[in-house]
DNA sequence: TTGCATTAGTACGATTTCGCACTATTTAAT
DNA sequence: ATTAAATAGTGCGAAATCGTACTAATGCAA
């Protein structure tokens, strides 16, 4: 603890590893969805059902963590689809308000059954309670980066 | 281990938070980055630096785990900055050698000292020898699904 | 040796991503 | 009430990313 110093080479190694599991984990994910759709689309669909719709599109962003003119390219791919529907924000005319259609339900649930053989045969090939273990730190580091990122 | 289908949320856990950090961390990256330039463009040079220049293209972009199409875009730009050279590979001539220059060690030896301070910072607010307890399985993980995607 | 399959790299086009600037609305201050 | 500052969302343009298809060189087999 006396010398940060010595730790950045841990966090360097961290971000590292995060990096290239993000991009190995993002290009599979999106074999398995339909043509076209990308884990941006999944994403934001998983958040909805996990999280409750009706949620702002700024809101979205903000919890993904991507600019806001992505998120307005998203969904406008979402909605196209018909996987979301937009209605008026009763609170704030500037927004709206996204909704889940059944359609985008259906979406993701075919999704996660698609990617149901590759979790099964990765739970059997790894040790998922370090998984479990290591989960915590990375919430922790998720939680610091995101206020980092608020105080600039 | 009896039943993997109990372990499918926790991995969905860890791909959520892996993808976020990944996001947050490469945006925070690259606002320290000179304008123009991203986490891809460091990404080589620091793999350059730490296993050895000299290496080819492809190689590279297995390393890092993007298309090789990617990865001539991304050398494209580190050559007319001049941060990189290329050297016909004596083993192979459809292939090419990437070195480093000297201005590309001075550029990754610069952008380290541009993060120094949110890495400091970062190690005095998290604790750091829990991120080193996670990497083991992020490691794990990262293999992992590098062997399953060539096994594809 | 000859021929065929494989490999390294790239050109091209489609799409995504994202910063900047803008409009419309809300909030806050006086 | 009026005005200024902040906010939600989008249009636009630039750049990154990546899949497909191609060329050139290699390796392998008969």
């Amino acid at each position: 603890m006396s010398k940060p110093e010595q730790d950045i080479p841990t966090i360097f190694a961290l971000f590292n590893e995060i990096g290239i599991i993000s991009q190995l984990s993002s290009r599979l994910f999106e074999t398995r969805l339909p043509d076209g759709f990308l884990v941006s689309h999944f994403a934001v669909l998983n958040h909805l059902t996990r999280l409750g719709d009706g949620r702002t599109p700024l809101s979205i962003a903000q919890a993904l963590q991507v600019p806001k003119t992505s998120m307005t390219h998203t969904l406008k791919g979402l909605h196209k689809a018909g996987l979301i529907a937009f209605e008026p924000n009763p609170k704030d005319s500037r927004s709206k308000c996204v909704m889940l259609t059944d359609q985008g339900r259906t979406f993701r649930e075919n999704a996660i059954a698609a990617l149901g053989p590759d979790m099964v045969q990765m739970a059997q090939r790894i040790d998922v309670s370090k998984i479990a273990d290591a989960l915590p730190i990375l919430i922790e580091v998720r939680a610091y980066l995101d206020k980092a990122r608020e105080a600039e």
